[in-house]
DNA sequence: AGTACCACCTGACGGC
DNA sequence: TGCCGTCAGGTGGTAC
């Protein structure tokens, strides 16, 4: 699930359920989402420490922590990555449990938020320096933040096909597989288009399609039945039919990933 | 340099 | 029903 969008929603959500509470207890369930720093060393890192701002960077989320009480204690950041399967839930502690709760947060207006990841490939740090935990990961700028002339520079530097130049984390931080195919589909460009082989107005149908819909998802909360009927991903399954000319998308791979395409629109330029 | 492939993980689904 | 292969929206490393 958790693309550019998804990563947002959350963001938002964070905002909503946690904003100013402070961290009063840390549940560890799985300790390998910490990826290698002990449970303990964690939950010393962040309790008593308070949710202030959010900031989303990419597929990252980085929540500011302040110390509430001790004066040596060091301001933070709290990083969140979803994997394939992560979210966050709120819940108050009476109804039961969903399966797959990896992290606990304990807040004090009595609302615990859970880190949910069934794959566990979702990630949960600590940092104190929060572009040097960017710089470390390799992350370009994120996605909605760029402008044109920024990403005609990002593009000059590449040659590959589009679609592995969009979901390289590295150039462009926050789109995935699923966005990829929707931007691509909304740009009326084939996934494997060379960038030698993109002219100016490509490039310009690209970034703006890149914009409209990340911009859109992330309006809708990244609810794909609420996206509009002429979005690729409401028929992106097989035997799924084009939204515009209802051609049957065909599959392909490209970077390693399925793309679906609609075979009359998205033609391969060399 | 660019791409494919595997590993990390777990579960769902279809075929036999 | 059960077993098996395949696939899934994440990233990172290695190998052509």
């Amino acid at each position: 699930m958790p693309e550019l969008p998804d990563v947002e929603a959350f963001r938002r959500f964070l905002n909503r359920t946690a904003n100013r509470q402070t961290i009063e207890k840390v549940t560890v369930r799985d300790e390998l989402i910490l990826r290698g720093v002990p449970a303990r060393r964690f939950q010393a890192q962040v309790k008593e420490k308070k949710f202030t701002s959010t900031l989303r960077h990419g597929k990252y989320i980085f929540v500011s922590l302040q110390p509430v009480e001790s004066r040596s204690a060091r301001k933070g950041f709290l990083v969140f990555h979803f994997g394939m399967t992560g979210y966050l839930r709120s819940f108050s502690g009476h109804e039961p449990e969903p399966e797959y709760n990896r992290l606990i947060f304990h807040l004090s207006n009595g609302l615990s938020i859970a880190f949910n990841c069934r794959r566990r490939l979702g990630s949960i740090w600590y940092t104190e320096d929060r572009e040097e935990f960017i710089a470390r990961r390799h992350l370009g700028p994120d996605a909605l933040r760029i402008d044109f002339q920024d990403f005609l520079q990002l593009l000059a530097i590449k040659k590959g096909g589009i679609k592995c130049v969009l979901m390289d984390q590295s150039i462009l931080s926050g789109i995935g597989n699923i966005y990829a195919d929707e931007i691509l589909f909304q740009a009326r460009l084939h996934p494997r288009t060379p960038l030698t082989a993109m002219d100016a107005s490509d490039k310009k149908n690209l970034f703006e399609a890149i914009h409209s819909v990340l911009h859109k998802a992330a309006a809708l909360n990244a609810n794909p039945a609420r996206f509009p009927r002429m979005y690729l991903n409401r028929h992106r399954h097989s035997r799924g039919l084009c939204p515009r000319c209802q051609a049957t998308l065909t599959t392909i791979h490209a970077c390693g990933r399925t793309a679906y395409v609609c075979p009359r629109e998205q033609l391969l330029k060399h």
